[in-house]
DNA sequence: TCCAACCTGCGATTAGTTCGCAGAAAGGAC
DNA sequence: GTCCTTTCTGCGAACTAATCGCAGGTTGGA
């Protein structure tokens, strides 16, 4: 699917909820879409759009992004301790973050499956998380021994 | 094992690891021994502590609990939007919150095992989560049909 | 007892995000 | 198209959680 096509059924997504179509919103979609796969953080967002229209304003783009979530449309992933970032709903997935380099790895939400189960037989809990992340160690941390627990501490900023 | 004992026990580890033994540090762990099984954010913390030792700044709660951490004697946990609560490392657990009414439920570490075989096996990734925070709707929620995906939009602050 | 390394009180500062307001624009009704 | 209500936006100020720099105080090994 064309991507002005994408576009035009998220915003009809939209207004099917009584969600109304403005400049920022159009804006802020078309800057996901063209992001594809990556996950923006609302400051670089907001400066991707004033590119092409400069007047919309950064809590502009915070309400959006807000909305743009509560509609479904979007998913709010917070990485480490970095600033909330947005990707489209699209598929749903999580992230590995590697707490000695950084790294970070996707994974499906069909990984969760088993989790899922364990939480609704035990305690009727439906599991559906926007998101998750899942801190440890990468293959290259892990081959490198690099900080493994109950080693000296040290700081990881 | 006695309370008193148990604080001398975790002073020794920080010992061991070379962490100095403060006034701040006794007062934290004081309190969060005597809090049992409750998770508690950083102001509160300071409070607590600053009922018995009125000098206690903020700001070092702040940086106790971050050594504490760091030696891994404490964990930290963010539950929704929440600001950070931290709790004794003892027993490893997770938790659940429902994205309608708040609610939360603890899950032990074990329930991870199959994602943490998955994320091993397929990225040589070594999961090893401090604390996870898995959102979606507890049992009462899901019985009422409250807010379920797909619905009509609506705030959830 | 001494001393270097470490920790703390304190206030200022930051980063990320939210808010209140008054004016602008969306979209349904006519 | 025009009107009108509701919703959205620009703007700056405010707020919260957390961090930082500094100067003085404390810890614990030598």
């Amino acid at each position: 699917m064309p991507s002005a096509r994408r576009l035009d059924a998220l915003l009809d997504q939209l207004r099917d909820r009584g969600v109304r179509v403005t400049a920022a919103r159009r804006a802020v979609l078309a800057e996901l879409l063209d992001a594809g796969h990556d996950h923006i953080g609302v400051e670089e967002l907001a400066a991707r759009v004033r590119r092409r229209t400069p007047t919309i304003h950064l809590s502009t783009v915070y309400r959006t992004v807000d909305a743009l979530r509560e509609s479904g449309i979007l998913r709010a992933a917070r990485l480490g301790d970095q600033p909330v970032a947005y990707h489209l709903a699209g598929d749903a997935h999580h992230h590995a973050v590697c707490r000695s380099c950084g790294a970070t790895v996707e994974f499906p939400d069909t990984d969760l499956d088993d989790l899922r189960d364990r939480l609704a037989d035990r305690h009727g809990f439906a599991a559906d998380p926007e998101h998750l992340t899942v801190s440890g160690r990468c293959r290259r941390c892990v081959g490198r021994g690099v900080d493994s627990p109950g080693t000296a501490p040290g700081h990881h900023r």
